[in-house]
RNA sequence: GGAGAGGUGGCCGAGUGGUCGAAGGCGGUUGACUCGAAAUCAAUUGUACGCCCACCAGCGUACCGCAGGUUCGAAUCCUGUCCUCUCCGCCA
């Protein structure tokens, strides 16, 4: 949720915003709107003012034991009144808050403007792509024949875009997941966290999922299914107000993820690339807004950190204004090196949502001076666990179809390789 | 799942229809004392929204889990709902 006062003071600078993203929506509207619901709540303020102040007066009357009737009369007079304008000032702002919880964060300065990913902006590239002497098989393939990965049983289950690990497969998502904590734990300074995998609407909103990607969540009983673990470490201190001295704060944790994918039908479907439900290590920060943007680097350091002590090759690309999530104002994402697609795809988002969530989410904080504050937060995948493990095996297979452990993983995976 | 108790400000805790945004305590902040600290004393200390002025400030409204209701007036009464705790049952 955005600061109204950029409503009030700049629209301009909103809509120019929200036409960066590619947004269509009536910004004058939200302007009248608001001036509207702000003049409906001076007049019911001044109503409850007089109605409170003949109340008193009532009292005072009744404890001298006098008549009062008249002024009983009287306040039942504007009963009506109040009633209607309350009625008409909660309708109005609800209509407003329905439609500003549809506008997007505004994007930062240093966020390239474009249309969709192919306008993103490669920032730097980490790693050696390494000649194969023979074709790079893609990971499915490989994950088959060493027996790691069962998408027949995962169908069978639970049907499509779900996968049964076994054995090793299983072993070395786990092993990943150990590898990534121990390094965001002990070497980054971040605090694990297992959180609950089912959280309430109010959560949803707080980070931005809902209410407009209400169609990607998974309901359960009026609850939901986490997309990512960032909705529940964020909302950990939703409606709380931090102490300054606090800040920054830095979560960790594993958790799996659940995401319905509508709208990406037919986009890979082969292999573990794209599942329902996926395991990821995520990193999330709250900071004083003036730090945030260092701690957006530090973190997509940390994530980069991984796949550097794996030795897998990968680029960090800025995304583009039309490609960039709703809450983020700014985002990197980590591309991984897969020389069986010989291609980089996504295994990292890292994101500066700003004050965004901390607004719906009521976080504040206290500075030292007495005046609370929203803090900034940010997310980012430490990384996505299943693509990581994709990354492995394509990057380390060898000719014969074995894969060989990256080094700094052999003490979590207790083997030297898989064949 | 059954039975009972309870949800009040950062925390503890009083308050059962009227000057209660809420006693008291703890904690926090500021000042005095002190070379400094502790102790002591004094003052101050909730959040959100709106108005007004932006030097400090000031005014109004709402909020005592949440949503309704009764009433001129609700933390207090009524209804619903959510949550927590205790005991029993079940269970990883």
């Amino acid at each position: 949720m955005l600061d109204l006062a950029v409503l009030r003071k700049n629209p301009e600078l909103l809509k120019k915003k929200l036409q960066d993203r590619f947004y269509d929506i009536d910004v004058d509207k939200l302007v009248e709107m608001d001036k509207e619901i702000r003049k409906n709540k001076s007049v019911l303020d001044e109503l409850l003012a007089s109605r409170n102040k003949l109340s008193k007066e009532i009292g005072k009357r009744k404890a001298k034991k006098e008549q009062a009737d008249d002024l009983i009369k009287k306040v039942n007079e504007t009963a009506d009144k109040i009633k209607k304008t309350e009625e008409e000032y909660n309708k109005k702002h609800e209509e407003f808050m329905n439609i500003w919880l549809l506008v997007p964060n505004m994007i930062d300065d240093s966020t390239p403007i474009g249309k969709d990913e192919s306008d993103n902006v490669e920032i730097r590239k980490w790693g050696d792509i390494k000649e194969f002497g023979f074709k790079p098989k893609e990971h499915f393939e490989l994950a088959a024949e060493l027996d790691m990965l069962d998408f027949e049983r995962g169908a069978k289950l639970s049907g499509s875009r779900f996968v049964v690990y076994k054995g090793l497969g299983a072993r070395l998502e786990r092993a990943l997941i150990n590898f990534m904590l121990d390094l965001h734990t002990k070497e980054h300074g971040y605090k694990e966290i297992i959180p609950p995998y089912i959280v309430n609407e109010n959560v949803m909103v707080g980070t931005g999922q809902f209410p407009k990607f209400r169609d990607e969540a998974y309901e359960t009983g009026g609850q939901y299914l986490i997309p990512t673990a960032e909705v529940p470490l964020v909302n950990l201190h939703r409606e709380e107000i931090l102490k300054e001295d606090d800040l920054p704060i830095k979560y960790a944790a594993y958790t799996a993820c659940f995401r319905k994918e509508a709208g990406s039908y037919g986009k890979d479907v082969k292999g573990i690339i794209r599942q329902h439900q996926f395991n990821k290590v995520e990193l999330v920060q709250f900071t004083k807004p003036e730090e945030s943007f260092d701690a957006l680097e530090a973190l997509t350091n940390s994530a980069e950190r991984v796949l550097q002590l794996l030795g897998l090759p990968y680029r960090v690309v800025v995304l583009s204004s039309g490609d960039i999530g709703f809450s983020a104002a700014k985002t990197y994402d980590i591309e991984v090196w897969l020389p069986g697609q010989n291609q980089y795809r996504e295994i990292s988002s890292c994101s500066n949502t700003l004050d965004f969530q901390a607004r719906r989410a009521s976080i504040r904080y206290k500075g030292k001076e007495g005046k609370t504050y929203f803090p900034h937060t940010l997310n980012g995948s430490g990384v996505a666990v299943g693509r990581c493990l994709v990354a492995v095996l394509e990057n380390y297979q060898q000719e014969d179809g074995s894969i060989k452990i990256p080094e700094k993983l052999i003490p979590y995976f207790g083997d030297k390789e898989i064949r």
